[in-house]
DNA sequence: GCCGTTAATCAGGTGTACTAACAAACATGG
DNA sequence: CCATGTTTGTTAGTACACCTGATTAACGGC
């Protein structure tokens, strides 16, 4: 049997990439700590500061000195409403500080960008036809379409933040996104030589599920499947976004959902993809009598929430959120998949579960480029 | 349409649990830095050390002096080979300077139980009947078994782990564990009070991923399937245990694998315990021709590969380990399963995929347990 | 025997957060 | 109306952790 000899000290040969940290990382780490707070919970005294974080409102001190030298925060005048004691005096985060700049290439025919504010507002949007480009042509347009937007900013801008299609590791690398003719470009690398300001680049459905999680109030456990030409899923688990082996997770619309199903493009039978995506759900539907289509919508909705309900279950996560066109997904084909979950996950994993629509509507994808560049710059998501 | 109109300053009202980082903090950090190399890469320099963690040689020294007076740590001399320059003074970790109690509680009718050293060698093995016991009567046999093998130990004891089926928070509390008689029994703090050492408790499925990943030289995206009386998995992400919304993660067991499948003890029907747990494949295998068996058993192994596809897929795991009668699974079972999640799953997804057999055997809770008390003693995994 | 190299330590300095004490500004209550 | 207590925010001094630069020690090579 497994009676492990092992030579003294020496255990696994695996390479746990964890690195040092020094008393400047904790006081960047406090720092987000109270942005984090200002963010979430809006102006706050620095007495109430140092209760929240449990630091000493000496460090708070110290700390928002520091942010309101750099412009991020502000006072705010003291706190209206009779209280014994000194009045307080609020401090809370500028919102006209800075802004971030949002790519959305979700759309393989046209992308969308937007300017945005700290608190997450829309402040300039935009959209430019691809006509049918690809590859370093993609590109170029990407960095026009992001310089043109950058220009619209009526503040400094934070940094850029793009979601797209494809595989994409933690470096903003597009390892590969096959109908953008993008294999292993170094989209953040290029845009940020262009441009000059920080870029992150990260997968729409993971940006999506970000944005769900910080502007949406989603729980830190969480699924957010993006229907759109394909289908995919960002995952946030324990408040982490999942990147997976190869930063391949949430590639979910090429596994097998229907036995001998329809023939996908990648190939194989079956996929999710080829009942859920939105134009597999437009010809399911179309020319129908709405019995019939209300019907076939419920049948997506079962083979979605039995492909859902073992992730589910593995990572009993609290939410599941359906973005994408809502005339098709929030009916019969949500309800259906609510009721699968159910039936085929235990009680103690469905009970706290919610499957809903994403709550940001059609910016979910902006909103989550902007977590992006909020998280990399701020530590705030 | 969404046009996020939101007041200034205010977003989300989720609070997300994050605490102060002092100075100290980071030194524990780095304390574990050194400590952690030392475990997996053995004896090590006080330069090699600085090299690897980044960290200066100064602080090393200091760090390292630390833990020698501490009795963790000690020189073993000048390094052997001839180099340029003054010879390099090795420190590693002392095995001997503390062993680890581990309990694990999968067997319904017989707890096993081991005390082990630093280096995941199991230096005594004792095994105790249950009886029946359920409840306070478990509670107190577990508390005495614990005793009796931390008076085995020939060195000091670091600490008690535990794996144990059932629900548990993150402080060893027992949410539920029906087949035990506990509903929210605190058995961490209970076995601390009673044996005045520190205790971590955690699910065996999740522990036994814990093993695997630490001694095993498991991926840190990884599934663990705890094949036993029941089905359990453990799941690790990124190099993080997955808990989930309620500590509830890794519950595959009751999940819906087989449409209209037999009765199961929970109520439902072809949950995937009703094929997967070793009763069932037993009496699936008993008594037929060999032929026949190894057909009925790669139909179990379908399933499963059709359950987990979802959960590969989504979280683009490295490994999905089994454990469990090798006898049963290490066979057609996961060939088959193999085989289905290749054939379910994206190449990009399946292609770094492996399917194999846990690598520790029947000791994989017992050392996952060990790993609990590691890395909350020492912050080592 | 001198030089270059590598290991480990010593000395001094910077940054971070803490405790203790204090000043400012308010409500309350005799 | 003034003393009292409360809350806020700041100042001063201390402890801790890591850094840089210089120093000592031990080796191989020429």
């Amino acid at each position: 049997m497994a009676t492990t000899t092992r030579s003294t000290g020496r255990v696994g040969a695996r390479l746990r990439a964890t690195s040092k940290v020094l008393p400047e990382h904790a006081r960047a780490h406090n720092r987000s700590l109270v942005l984090q707070h200002l963010f979430h919970e809006g102006p706050t005294s620095r007495a109430d500061l140092a209760r929240a974080t449990s630091l000493t409102r000496v460090t708070i001190s110290d700390l928002v000195s520091v942010l309101i030298a750099e412009g991020l925060v502000e006072e705010l005048g003291t706190r209206p409403g009779q209280r014994v004691g000194k009045p307080a005096i609020l401090v809370g985060l500028r919102g006209d500080a800075f802004q971030i700049v949002s790519l959305d290439l979700t759309d393989a025919a046209q992308m969308r960008g937007a300017v945005i504010s700290l608190t997450g507002q829309v402040v300039e949007r935009r959209t430019l036809d691809v006509d049918g480009r690809t590859g370093e042509e993609l590109t170029d347009l990407v960095a026009r379409f992001a310089r043109l937007l950058v220009a619209q900013a009526t503040c400094p801008v934070l940094g850029i933040g793009v979601g797209s299609p494809g595989v994409i590791d933690d470096h903003g690398r597009v390892i590969e996104a096959p109908n953008r003719g993008w294999y292993d470009v170094p989209l953040a690398e290029i845009l940020t030589d262009r441009i000059g300001l920080p870029v992150q680049v990260a997968n729409d459905a993971n940006t999506a599920a970000l944005g769900e999680f910080t502007y949406g109030g989603a729980a830190s456990g969480m699924l957010l499947l993006l229907v759109g030409l394909g289908v995919g899923a960002g995952i946030v688990v324990d408040g982490i976004r999942v990147h997976g082996l190869r930063f391949a997770a949430g590639e979910l619309g090429h596994t097998t959902a229907v036995d001998d199903g329809e023939l996908c493009a990648c190939g194989r039978r079956g996929c999710l993809e080829t009942v859920l995506s939105t134009r597999a759900l437009r010809s399911a539907v179309e020319g129908k009598d709405p019995v019939t289509a209300d019907a076939d919508l419920a049948e997506v909705g079962r083979v979605l929430g039995t492909t859902l309900a073992p992730v589910v279950s593995a990572l009993n996560l609290a939410e599941v959120l359906l973005s994408g066109p809502a005339d098709l997904l929030d009916g019969p084909l949500r309800e259906a998949a609510q009721e699968t979950l159910q039936q085929r996950t235990m009680p103690a994993v469905s009970a706290g579960l919610q499957l809903r629509m994403s709550s940001l509507g059609q910016d979910v994808v902006l909103l989550g480029a902007a977590v992006l560049v909020l998280s990399a710059q701020l530590g705030v998501s």
